[in-house]
RNA sequence: GGCGCUAUCGUCUAGGGGUUAGGACGGAAGAUUCUCAAUCUUCAAACCCGGGUUCGAUUCCCGGUAGCGCUACCA
């Protein structure tokens, strides 16, 4: 293992964490603790029209969120201080100026409107839109005196004449011709320096050694590479993460749904069902067999030379499965916990509910909890515990034709007299008796049986057994609940009461 | 337009010069159950196209095509 690795994820506070980032960041973290290493947290705010401070605190929250955690960072300090792009300006001035004397960089006087006219024209000549090098040749003395003068300018770099080459560790051997990488801004003439060279000067500074980020910056990796030969630093090693897409195959974007890290907590996303998928997504093991992993396995076996270079789908279905298996593992007190809020939301649940409605609460998660996907599902899931409609109950397509069979009707009455014959609590071996009773009385069994009467219990003929459903119904009725539970008998009076006039 | 990256079931992927091309999600069928969900079993489903290299290519090389990215005083 090599101790001296050092990762970064440096996101940009512009807006919420997004599936894609998440990635990169969980790739750079299994990477840093498989080998030992460090993983610094970066933020990288020198867009300042788009930056925002409230992003920030999003972002580490969504990474804690996820189990991810790391060893420099703004919130945590670190021996390369500060890691704050915007507290670092004076040091990206200081070594931007430093290439100038260097002469490996040059002052720019070209106006943002020349520059515009100038690439306008070469796209329209059907010519690559780099820059004409029109301030390359200056004078250096001359240059500055210029600026001393108060004139504006900004400071490109000088692309050398070679090829450039470097190895990315997911794509193999890359290689650009310079002759398609312009000298590139590295200042702005506002004194902002530009995304590609803080990049560099930040990575160096912080003796970043492997760049593991999305593959939207392997065009830019050759200025960069330029970048640190002109500094005269070494350069770290690169892999580059394919991208994330739709189910249209186009970048996955706000547009296809869900595709923040809050997006999916608020559905009752659980957190290791995430990192799983993530890791899933471009990574495989060698076998390719497996499909769950903890984030200890993953620890374990994460390594960037199994990454997959090609574009990834994501995959709303299976990170469901994912979320299923997990929340099947869970402690229950868990899973419990965390669906409260959902019911509180929907007004179906008390805040901090007193224990005999949490007793009664765990019995309905513990039934509807296979049938969902995520846990937001549960209130919509629980309506045939809070919500009875018995006229609806009547006439919903599907329940109409079960009634019209000649033993609904009898069944249902069978079942009226039983229960009206004892007024002994409904508990589910008293139920099974009156079951018993209805079946021999009437000769009905099987779905004949069941189904009518499940349709005037719940509104639908299909649904949970009823050894579970019966309690939760009977012990929800004398809870003092925000949405009242109908009883068994409450139920069945407001079926048959309307039967006539339905 | 130029440059770059990518290409195995619908999707995520394993594999790799000779394989019945493996697994998973999803789908279909069956078992179980009064029904639904869950669970279990089974099935269908793929090497982008064209050239080379080779006794033999899905695998290696070249070209095409398609998708994506970059081509900014955005990040």
């Amino acid at each position: 293992m090599n101790s001296s690795v050092r990762v970064r994820f440096a996101p940009s506070p512009t807006g919420q964490l997004h599936v894609g980032n998440a990635r990169t960041a969980l790739f750079n973290w299994l990477f840093a603790r498989r080998a030992g290493g460090v993983m610094v947290l970066r933020i990288e705010d020198t867009d300042v029209e788009r930056s925002e401070a409230r992003y920030e605190t999003q972002l580490l929250d969504d990474l804690k969120w996820l189990g991810l955690d790391w060893d420099e960072g703004p919130d945590l300090g670190g021996p390369y201080a500060p890691y704050r792009q915007s507290d670092r300006l004076a040091i990206y001035r200081e070594h931007a100026e430093r290439l100038v004397s260097e002469g490996k960089a040059y002052l720019c006087f070209c106006s943002v409107e020349e520059l515009e006219r100038d690439r306008a024209h070469k796209l329209a000549t059907g010519q690559p839109p780099i820059y004409s090098g029109k301030c390359r040749a200056l004078d250096p003395a001359e240059a500055q005196r210029r600026r001393d003068d108060g004139e504006a300018a900004a400071i490109r770099l000088r692309i050398p004449e070679h090829p450039i080459r470097f190895h990315d560790i997911v794509h193999g051997a890359v290689e650009f011709s310079s002759e398609v990488v312009s000298d590139p801004i590295i200042l702005r003439s506002t004194g902002i320096p530009v995304y590609n060279y803080v990049v560099v000067v930040d990575d160096a500074l912080m003796k970043i050694t492997h760049v593991i980020r999305g593959d939207d910056h392997l065009s830019n990796t050759p200025k960069q590479v330029a970048l640190y030969e002109a500094l005269g630093w070494p350069v770290p090693q690169f892999a580059h993460l394919s991208t994330i897409l739709g189910a249209d195959r186009e970048r996955l974007s706000k547009r296809h749904g869900a595709t923040s890290i809050a997006n999916f907590r608020d559905m009752g996303v659980l957190p290791e069902a995430l990192l799983n998928y993530l890791a899933l997504l471009g990574w495989a093991p060698s076998g390719g067999t497996r499909e769950i992993f903890t984030p200890e396995d993953l620890k374990r076996e994460f390594s960037l030379e199994r990454v997959t270079p090609s574009p990834a789908v994501f995959d709303m279905e299976k990170l469901y499965w994912l979320n299923r298996h997990y929340i099947k593992q869970s402690p229950t007190e868990r899973i419990e916990r965390l669906a409260e809020t959902y019911f509180v939301r929907a007004g179906l649940l008390p805040e901090n509910p007193g224990n005999p409605t949490r007793t009664w609460f765990a019995k309905v998660i513990a039934l509807l909890v296979p049938s969902v996907d995520k846990l937001d599902e549960l209130p919509q899931r629980a309506s045939l515990v809070f919500q009875y409609n018995a006229d609806e109950a009547k006439h919903a397509p599907d329940n109409v034709e079960v009634l019209a069979s000649p033993k609904s009707p009898e069944v249902l009455a069978a079942f009226a007299d039983q229960l009206q014959a004892d007024n002994s609590p409904l508990t589910p071996e008293r139920f099974k008796a009156i079951m018993n009773e209805v079946k021999v009385k009437t000769g009905a069994k099987g779905k004949e049986l069941f189904h009518p009467i499940r349709i005037a219990l719940t509104g639908s003929h299909s649904g949970p057994e009823f050894d579970k459903l019966i309690p939760i119904l009977e012990e929800g009725a004398t809870l003092d609940l925000p949405q009242p539970v109908l009883n068994v008998r409450t139920r069945l009076h407001a079926f048959l009461a309307n039967r006539a006039s339905g």
